[in-house]
DNA sequence: CCATTATTTCCATTATTCTGGAATTATGGA
DNA sequence: TCCATAATTCCAGAATAATGGAAATAATGG
């Protein structure tokens, strides 16, 4: 991941309504989520929502597709891994010890569950 | 971390120079860098500098103390493992197998050399 | 077509962030 | 004390981001 990728990705989760709504997408997995449940969920006006959207997608942090009259928005899960890939390289690579341990010890502590549904 | 932290730790790393002077520190290491000599290195002017360092001291994930005349930032690693704990929660809390993987491939990579000397 | 629903774009207002000149504070040495 | 050095704070202008009303676009079902 270049530089200003990583600028772009960082500045669109740097934001809490983009924060709560990058969360809930990732709650989504792969199914995703309608532009206006989301809207509806966090209590934002549609059109402010949809300002957000486009700021995480052009990020590239996530992506949409159409299913009727509904835009369903997904969250691109390579992208964050090349974000998360990215902070790891510049905040552990010269420094293996500071961040080894940290994904395995949290993989452990989630028992697998499935993908359970949000609500609210 | 709570979301708020997670919120200001992200605004942080989320602008060029603040994300390049955050390298910059974390290849510092514990030894950390003057003030002065970080403004130098990136090319911008103290005052900005000085500015951009508060933010990230406010986010909680660099740290001073003063040498002689010289104010020593350094990078507070364990923030920045909370920061990546935090993504990491929300990235893959419900789905580990999409991180699991990720810092320890990035580990094996790197053939744990001592903190080297930063260059210009 | 037309009405309805879902979403986006346009646009103006407000709020926030970025930047750097000038003044200020802190330290150490003569 | 006086000077030079290192860094910060103060401040104001410029740039950028956030917000939401109103209009526009897109899809579906009659």
């Amino acid at each position: 991941m270049e530089f200003e990728d990583a600028t772009r990705a960082l500045a669109g989760l740097a934001q809490p309504t983009r924060l709560r709504l990058f969360r809930r997408l990732i709650a989504a997995g792969s199914a995703g989520q309608a532009a206006g449940e989301l809207a509806a969920a966090l209590g934002v006006p549609n059109n402010t929502l949809s300002s957000h959207l486009a700021c995480l997608k052009n990020a590239g942090l996530i992506g949409s597709r159409r299913d009727g009259r509904s835009i369903i928005y997904s969250v691109e899960i390579d992208a964050v891994r090349a974000l998360l890939g990215f902070l790891v390289d510049d905040c552990c690579g010269g420094r293996p010890e500071l961040c080894a341990g940290l994904v395995e010890s949290k993989v452990e502590s989630v028992p697998m569950q499935p993908n359970n549904e949000q609500r609210s």
